[in-house]
DNA sequence: TATGAATGAGTGTTCATTCAT
DNA sequence: AATGAATGAACACTCATTCAT
């Protein structure tokens, strides 16, 4: 009998590939509702290898709540808002979330599944510190750019606009199920969320600009 | 042989009871992670009992999702908008809201555990049907009146609007425990979520309202 | 189809038919070798019910070697030892708890299984205290009897000859197969027990009887 | 690529890490009860080492009793007994063997635990056959040392005399978690400890020595 | 000699649900 | 209406052992 052809060993690939895994199931099921099985069996590993790399069940759930808000922070970090002008910026802020909630449902099912319970795996991570504090900043600094430039109203917390800004996609988003119910309409079809990014973008100018600027920019 | 002294039997009371227990069981652990148990014991009421009242985990589940939409329906029914002026009908159902959402923290979590299983559950009630398109209604009704009034601006989509007062308040609290390590602020203390009120109000004022009511009201 | 044959419904018994049967396992293999499985199949119950009736394990573990001691100072104190002259009444001990132990090795496995685990699971019983109160103010009386009715030597420790009258059997039976091995000999053989049981009556009784009883009674 | 810093290699070293380790945890938890990987841990070796030099987990078990069966007649041959007069070489050989119990409190579990396997490991061993033969001869011989100094009695089987002398500490050694629970006392007190010893001697003493020999030596 | 990766068969425990009374 | 007993399928997690380098 011929030998059966191998995988070849790859200590890295196989962690990645749990960590995919698990992404994808902890989204789908939330962290009770996901199955150690099922994700060994999506990432192609032995269940025992989650373990290995792992600890358990919660610690490989941590790491990849870390990971996606990681990865989000990133991208975000990316978008170098400091070298756009300060309406620009926001507006490409705006766009950038909301596509990226868009494209990457997990996240929010998983900053969901967190939240229920109550953020006790990333409650003392450093990382999420690290990550969080320098985007915090960032809304800051734009915010004082669009005051200097008088297109910004005074006073704003960066924090509440952070905030809103994300709110009005990931409620929309989250909850398009329920939504998609109570407003008898298809909330994902292409020209629903077309309105909705435009609605969303028109709100959080109105919010933040000057009068006198909104008229400019006919907002 | 004597019977034992027995509780006193009353139907109505179990069945309500055990709803009870399982809205706050399925808020804290989602649907998955409750436990019939659970439920049961915190019902005071045996296990059995569940089944003979509602079939099975997942009706019940339904059950308690529909009754949390039908109270929300209920209370915002009673908010009686049609009998004042525009603004101050929005101003009081942005706080009715919010404080809802504030005092009742499990139909929040509920939502988004229906919403996690794509709104099977509750996706052919007619009950939810009725219930949400009066709601629906009277936001159009209320948008009308503004825009008759020259207060509110034309052609604004009541669903978007009706979403973004929803969004705003939701995202705020579902994401409390995230929110609080990623803005290393705690968000649910009393002046944080008096900022987050009135944050909001002027948020979907501004949106709305015409630029000359927003002078005036000085929003 | 005919409906299969049901066992009739037996809270008492079902309880009682797992508790042998973990008395058995846990006797062969000790506490972290017994097999929880094992134990229900023997039982011929629902691994479950196990845990309806006992919690875990260890608390089923707990139970059975409580009983095993319970069921041994029962017995012993049905020998009334009070009703027998001193010298009598202590053959008589030695020659119970040898042929006890002969006849359920599994009390012996047992403590030694909880010995193993520092006799953390039968710290906290009462049960426990009161049996074994009771049964060594019974060897405290026989003593002091034997002293009063000058066959007994004075000033003995009636806890070091309890020990010890225990020991001289237990330590034969416990090791009898490595003692078996060592001594090339087999000590279970029927004629080896009976010298056994002759030689531990002697030691013991040469410890305790005075110089003039030994005479008398040629031992 | 340049080779990374390496643990310097010393196999005979590993090997008796290894077997260090588990007389450690063997002892502690039994053969079922001791993980491998917890054996490898503190030895700090590689878990793979113990295959390689044991074979498997049972083997390695085997070793480890062998071993601590072979410390144990080592350490007693290396009394010379012989060169001692009876009373006196018996005296130190109590002693010894309690004193070794005390010290080496692994030995007493290993020999439980082997026993718990019906000695399955030890049986074919020829290493054991020659160790016990040389030690029981070496009762044998004492014996008889005593009854032609007059000091012994007649007939004594050497065998029962072993295993009394080692039983009356043994069992009181290996049940000490029990016995200090079922007597309320704390066996291992320096005093009580002290106080056995002394019981021991002295029960060994009576049924081995002539009722001169006791008179003279006052026990 | 040495090591970390990988695995299949278990291990105690839990679950929603049904049965018998 | 009400309850405790009973169950099979699953669950997270562990184990001794082998593979690949």
């Amino acid at each position: 009998m011929a030998a059966p052809a191998k995988k070849p060993r790859n200590p890295y690939d196989t962690k990645r590939r749990i960590l995919a895994a698990a992404k994808v199931e902890f989204a789908k099921k939330g962290l009770g509702g996901a199955r150690v099985d099922d994700i060994a069996a999506r990432a192609k590993a032995n269940k025992r290898m989650m373990y290995h790399y792992f600890g358990n069940k919660e610690e490989l759930f941590r790491q990849v709540v870390e990971d996606a808000y990681g990865e989000f922070r990133d991208r975000e970090a990316a978008l170098e808002l400091d070298s756009l002008e300060p309406v620009a910026a926001v507006k490409t802020l705006i766009a950038f979330i909301w596509k990226y909630f868009l494209a990457n449902p997990e996240f929010i099912t998983l900053v969901n599944s967190e939240n229920l319970h109550k953020a006790r795996h990333i409650k003392k991570s450093q990382r999420m510190q690290e990550m969080n504090r320098s985007f915090v900043r960032r809304m800051q600094r734009l915010l004082e750019r669009g005051v200097k430039a008088q297109v910004f109203r005074k006073g704003l917390d960066p924090v509440q606009v952070n905030i809103s800004i994300a709110a009005v996609g990931y409620y929309y988003l989250t909850n398009r199920f329920t939504g998609s119910i109570v407003f008898e309409r298809d909330l994902m079809a292409e020209d629903a969320l077309a309105a909705r990014l435009e609605f969303n973008t028109r709100t959080i100018l109105r919010m933040i600009c000057t009068p006198q600027t909104l008229e400019r920019i006919d907002a």
